[in-house]
DNA sequence: GGTTTTAGCTACGGAATCGTATCCAACATG
DNA sequence: CATGTTGGATACGATTCCGTAGCTAAAACC
């Protein structure tokens, strides 16, 4: 029952440590960008306030305003901070397999911290409604990442003549993600393995023409 | 420069009238109605505010505390109220045009009313952190107008014959609502009739078994 | 150790919103 | 035209967040 509530009656779980003591540096930082995405997927970017942010932190507002100026600073900050690195295709001869593990990839990067997920849907949708957000969400975030997961396993086996080139358009390269978002903007959960087959089963690799039974 | 504006710089126009004269009834609950979409459109539906709306329909607050209770009692409502009603299909014997036409339908649904559509998506985006809102959201406003879009098409070829009932699957018929959704994420534009025709003849009919190219 | 940097704490006036109360007038009804 | 209903306007104390200031003290540096 150590927990206070927040406006919304969202659960505010502020870091607690040891009195006396004093984060700085890297440690802080991290804290606080941890606060700002949990604030971000409580409330709404909307809604995050620096208040609610330095609660969530433990910190005090001044720490904030030293370093950022508004509540979408630090969040656009954590995101890219956080974003799933590429692991670079394992290129093994399973285009199947492949593309399986690239939808997981990005999968378990929700799965395993749903928080960051919320977050980044909130500000993707916020910034529906002011491009200048939008500008700096894809070059602060999205584009510094580079290619991404369905799109380089198709052109590997594109190059390896395994698929028509021809058919690796931006539209099938496309249908992974669409796919797996839609997933979770329909029930709130990041899709299981078998999901995950079904979508390359019966969307992607028919897509790519190729028919999943005659893989073996 | 007859406008005033929000805190965060939104515009916002308020609806002006003669002096001296009053909405009542449905006329008022319309004006509301179109207030909240476009608060909530503006400021997200956790930035949404009673006082917003209020001065967006250029009403007063009591007027609104009459009827509601909450800024998320009101989207949901005219969301409702605004849903886009299913033509029923044409039915002539065209699965490619009855597809493209059922894509149409939906991005004609966002395309009229941006503001319609960034509240839907805002509403949906907010709900994925509050259990309690996502229910009330696939109740109140999806499930009440039935079965949606390309998989309605899909099915009734499905009962002809023309493709394999097998192969409409869930996920299958999810992919046109995918790659629109995804197209608008990224662009924060619905896409055009050429972009609709690709996500047919190059995700959806390779899906169901069937190449575009023999079909005319 | 002594010094510099950086966090933490408290407090403040201003602004926006909350939810309610009060009063008046436009509308609808008969 | 008389009456009852509904919307509009204003005001209010309470709460939350804003952005800044001033001070103390922990951590890092030398």
């Amino acid at each position: 029952m150590d927990e206070t509530r927040g406006a919304d009656g969202t659960a505010e779980a502020p870091e607690t440590r040891p009195k006396g003591t004093r984060r700085r540096g890297a440690a802080l930082v991290g804290a606080i960008h941890a606060a700002a995405v949990e604030e971000t997927a409580a409330r709404g970017l909307e809604g995050a306030t620096m208040e609610g942010i330095a609660r969530r932190a433990g910190t005090a507002k001044t720490s904030l305003y030293r370093r950022w100026e508004a509540p979408e600073d630090i969040v656009l900050e954590a995101l890219h901070a956080a974003y799933p690195m590429e692991e670079p295709t394992p290129a093994a001869d399973d285009l199947r397999g492949d593309l399986v593990r690239a939808l997981r990839l990005m999968r378990d990067s929700f799965d395993t911290r749903p928080k960051y997920a919320q977050a980044l849907m909130a500000v993707l949708v916020a910034s529906w409604a002011r491009p200048d957000l939008h500008e700096r969400l894809y070059r602060e975030v999205f584009d510094p990442r580079g290619e991404r997961f369905t799109k380089r396993a198709l052109l590997h086996y594109a190059d390896k003549g395994v698929v028509d080139r021809e058919r690796v358009t931006d539209v099938v390269a496309d249908i992974g993600e669409a796919m797996v978002f839609k997933h979770m903007l329909d029930t709130m959960q990041p899709p299981d393995d078998a999901y995950l087959d079904m979508i390359v089963d019966q969307a992607i690799l028919p897509a790519v023409g190729i028919d999943p039974r005659t893989l073996s």
